[in-house]
DNA sequence: AGTGTATCCTGCAGGC
DNA sequence: TGCCTGCAGGATACAC
């Protein structure tokens, strides 16, 4: 669920909350979310001081004194609620903080999953994830080069995490639209003008999202439960059989990789 | 190196 | 009302 965007909305919403903050307790009431037994994640997380809130493509990054990182990627539908009055439907874990504040992690299908890693496996994990797309270093030239290595379809090339970090089902389709590229067209086949429109459609899309907030289709709350607000300005996502609003041919949907992907045929021919 | 399929879960919308 | 199917912002593991 939560893409860059999203994740970066809820960081950005945990910056007040959280750094300085001491961790007093950790009640886990959902053993899954976790990938080590309870009490060593509760070991590993209690009282330590969390020094910053960071964004790594989807995951959200607390690093604590001494070292170690509290790594939280939220799946489909984790939600993290900074002291939520009441208490949500399907908490899944909280952190007690020594302010007398919470944080609650929410999560209905428990895709999310919480870790705490050391310095060294962070930097391993961080360094397996490809560049984050809103980074001035990641420059088109970088894009261009990428895809001509992958035969792989370009909406299957974006969701892959170790290519491009963040980004999701909803702004791949997005930002192959607004590049004029169908989904389908193995990335190897796009020629290097065509890739820098792609990076220009990466970065047009996901900053006006996280200007709105982020998108909501169902589940994603910000840190304060709210919705976001980019869902109307969505193009094609969700469209099937809604005019293109570039052209007003009809969007269509289609399926590959075990996903829907969405498109305008005109706006995005087939073998572009 | 790709693709398709299944899996982890719950909830909701739509068809009958 | 109820039952059934399909679908969902993710990630991974498997066989081919």
């Amino acid at each position: 669920m939560p893409e860059l965007p999203e994740v970066e909305t809820i960081v950005r919403g945990l910056r007040p909350h959280l750094p300085g903050r001491i961790v007093t307790r950790v009640r886990v009431r959902r053993n899954d979310v976790l990938t080590v037994p309870a009490r060593s994640f509760a070991a590993a997380v209690r009282h330590r001081r969390v020094r910053e809130v960071l964004r790594r493509g989807k995951n959200v990054v607390l690093p604590l004194d001494g070292g170690s990182v509290v790594v939280v990627n939220l799946g489909m539908t984790g939600r993290l609620l900074p002291d939520p009055h009441p208490s949500p439907r399907h908490v899944a874990l909280v952190l007690e903080l020594d302010d007398g504040g919470r944080l609650v992690y929410d999560d209905v299908r428990r895709f999310g999953r919480w870790e705490v890693l050391d310095a060294d496996a962070w930097a391993a994990r961080s360094a397996a994830l490809g560049p984050e797309p809103l980074d001035p270093a990641y420059r088109p030239e970088e894009l261009a080069a990428a895809l001509a290595r992958s035969r792989a379809p370009l909406r299957s090339w974006l969701l892959d995490q170790r290519r491009i970090a963040g980004v999701g089902n909803i702004y791949a389709n997005e930002a192959l639209h607004l590049a004029g590229l169908h989904p389908r067209t193995p990335a190897r086949n796009v020629a290097p003008e065509r890739a820098y429109a792609l990076h220009e459609a990466l970065v047009r899309v996901l900053r006006a999202a996280i200007e709105a907030g982020g998108t909501t289709i169902r589940d994603y709350r910000n840190t304060d439960g709210a919705p976001g607000r980019f869902a109307p300005a969505l193009r094609v996502y969700g469209r099937d059989g809604l005019p293109c609003p570039a052209c007003g041919a009809a969007v269509r949907r289609i399926v590959f990789g075990g996903r829907s992907a969405f498109h305008c045929p005109r706006c995005q021919p087939e073998d572009a």
